[in-house]
DNA sequence: GCCTCCGGAATTGTGCACAATGTGGCGACT
DNA sequence: AGTCGCCACATTGTGCACAATTCCGGAGGC
């Protein structure tokens, strides 16, 4: 067809698209501000300083950004779509809170999703690029270092770069952009559901992924990621009876008014 | 789990949201309108009416549907982010013409996902409920006819909702969502890399999953699932030449000015 | 005392008008 | 004749103003 290609990729004609997408294209500088803008949210929820449950109002948001309303509004439909944060008509947008079901789910999702990652990683030629394993032991100290630091925030930070890393290098853009939504929901389930329990994080179970993927202890990775997932779960407390707190119609099923 | 529900569920308060997600409600009315619109643009390009490449722009659809641009706009956002359609800044929107690299994700993370639930559903006690075979039998009935009356687009709008009938089953909604973006966009795998040949397609393998799911006949439901996607994707003509077709700048790269 | 109803304030939703950007065609110049 | 540049048109992007809805407080009645 079209044998040289612009700098911008262009339509073949007026009913035909770019062929690959442009999406990376910051543009005329304003989308990338909304790309910020929804980082910069998505982080603050992942560090909990806006836990699940927070209202965000339109206007709050757009006078801390410096942008409009309706640019916030974008942002807040972008987000919506991710479900880390929750709709609702006319009243406005919350903080994703998941239930008890949804947090199971996400779990059971990243379970079957990460456990195709580590299989895919140990299908490759041995030994796995030298690059590779450098920087997932580089991020594997960092972990380290947040876990003696007791930085909580970090801890959580890093550790869904951690398995975000092994995603992309698995070398599947698709299943890495649906695994990155899965953590930021499992960051927000953590954060709605964990024990008051100080529990050790997985710095150590992420070290042990990585011996075993460079060879240097025996095991099966797909395994031991999803132990190493299910532990993560067992952490919280998903009792069902949060499932719902209180149904008034049940409760007083049987009282004639 | 609960019975009843109160109609709205409301935010305990000022800085608590609703504990179940309220994305049922039809709300004012208008929000539905939106997921009509969304609903009606995904059919339509899952039926090839709105082949890969496209363009959609605000005013003709705010026409077609008979509501003002800015809500055009919003469902626009909306499928973008489902990678259904491809947004370029300035220069609109565009049904989504996914890469044969993009087009290989897309079924290897349906492969991931549906072995999953297979697995899930073959470790369901025995027998399965009737209904549910029912169901899936019934829908067997429905793509045989689409089949004898060689009515493509009803075979691949029965084909999805065949995958979609077996995840919802399994009992994830997490994934059952995700798989359904998936399916959307292997749809448009499909029509943008097809071969000429006209393919037999899988009314038949869709029976032999029922048969093992339903114990009549030997198997295991993952694998065969993993194969049937297979045979899909090997239908695709996905050379790779037709990735990009030449990048001028890289053609030239280091030659000044 | 508690429940209900009602009005004001705050917040979200929507349409419109205008600005910014890209597209294609026409004309001039080499 | 081909190419470059400019200009008019079409389409998308953005901000603003107003409408709709909800929330909160208080007054009134049971």
């Amino acid at each position: 067809m079209s044998e040289f290609v612009v700098p911008t990729p262009l339509p073949q004609d007026m009913t035909t698209a770019p062929t690959s997408k442009p999406s990376r294209r910051p543009a005329h500088g304003r989308s990338s501000a909304e790309a910020r803008i929804v980082r910069s949210i998505g982080e603050a929820i992942a560090d909990r300083r806006l836990p699940p449950g927070t209202k965000l109002t339109e206007e709050s948001l757009a006078e801390a950004f410096g942008v409009s309303r309706e640019r916030v509004r974008k942002v807040l439909l972008l987000l919506a779509q991710r479900r880390v944060v929750t709709l609702v008509p006319n009243r406005g947008a919350f903080v994703a809170k998941p239930t008890p079901k949804e947090a199971r789910e996400v779990f059971e999702a990243r379970r079957v999703i990460e456990r195709a990652i580590m299989e895919r990683l140990q299908s490759f030629p041995l030994p796995l690029p030298p690059e590779m394993l450098d920087r997932l032991r580089e991020h594997g100290a960092l972990e380290d270092e947040a876990e003696r630091a007791a930085d909580r925030k970090a801890m959580i930070r890093l550790s869904g770069q951690f398995h975000l890393l092994l995603a992309d290098f698995a070398g599947n853009a698709t299943l890495a952009a649906i695994l990155a939504d899965l953590i930021d929901r499992s960051g927000l389930a953590i954060a709605a559901f964990e024990r008051r329990s100080a529990h050790t994080c997985s710095a150590e179970d992420h070290r042990r992924l990585i011996a075993v993927l460079a060879g240097t202890a025996p095991g099966e990775a797909a395994a031991l990621m999803t132990r190493h997932l299910d532990s993560v779960e067992a952490q919280l407390d998903l009792d069902p009876k949060a499932d719902l707190p209180i149904d008034v119609r049940a409760v007083f099923a049987g009282e004639p008014a």
